[in-house]
DNA sequence: TGTTATATTCTACCAAGGTAATTAATTCGA
DNA sequence: TCGAATTAATTACCTTGGTAGAATATAACA
């Protein structure tokens, strides 16, 4: 459906529908992520530290997980705080630099892992109904709206 | 900066770039317009509520309004009951059909969406950095990964 | 050395979004 | 007419995200 019917909505400029298009539309890929992502009692941005820590091949400090995030807030700390509870990372401070603190993925983070990739369903959150040229199209795209905020009037 | 750099991954298909840069992209546009918002004590999807009302010209109720909104949650009534509070909307109970409950903008509110609307840096939230082909090609795009989860197989 | 600046992580506090369940009112149908 | 189903709105509970600031450790430098 339109992005114009789904939220009955009439607008001004392709500018704005396609800014809220991109709202709309994170909101819906987000709500897919997380509902099958729960059947794993995981969270997407959880499943998503857990593939940063398996990307990284060992121990890494909490802020190399922080860049790769989509979000870069303190929420970080939270999240790990709750793969901690499950046992599917581990932290330990830097004896070095009593500042940084690594983690890394244990035993069961990884088997969980290795399971949720044998799921079918993945790629319903990793794959979207695009061809190559579309999707990279649409990224190409939206590359460009982060270049600078449109309409940036210095005052 | 490409998504690829911004959060430093290296993706194995254009539709998986495509998708997290969705996601990276609705959350920066998110935050720019929050911090605009603030300005006039406001988070942006209390400002849609209240554009919305202004919309309808008139008294509608909740569900109209929820219909109109990007997430389609009980968010809404905490969020007018926000609204209610800082005296912008008035709300009460349809006395034909009980269950319903209608709101209106009030004057304050007319007017801070007056004041709202004079700001130059609306733009920013209303805009982005595109050509009108550019924003009706993405917005398209979008509306095409809608249509249906990828890769969905009935099991 | 001692003082300041910076870096890393974490905590507190608040706003928002999601699911599920509840309340209350209305409608539908045997 | 009475009970079941439906509808509208709300509430409870939980997770996430954001800003600001604190705690701690290290670096930089006069």
């Amino acid at each position: 459906m339109k992005i114009d019917d789904e939220i009955k909505a009439h607008f001004m400029t392709p500018q704005h529908r396609a800014l809220v298009n991109i709202r709309y539309t994170s909101n819906y890929l987000g709500n897919l992520q997380n509902g099958f992502m729960s059947k794993f009692d995981l969270s997407m941005p959880q499943f998503n530290i857990l593939r940063i820590l398996r990307g990284a091949k060992g121990a890494i400090n909490v802020n190399n997980v922080k860049d790769r995030m989509v979000e870069k807030s303190p929420n970080t700390t939270r999240l790990m705080d709750k793969l901690v509870d499950k046992n599917l990372v581990e932290r330990w401070r830097c004896t070095e630099d009593r500042r940084v603190v690594y983690i890394q993925l244990t035993e069961e983070g990884q088997s969980l892992l290795k399971e949720i990739d044998q799921s079918i369903e993945l790629l319903t959150i990793t794959n979207i109904n695009l061809s190559d040229e579309e999707a990279q199209t649409l990224s190409d795209l939206l590359d460009k709206i982060r270049i600078e905020p449109s309409s940036h009037i210095d005052l």
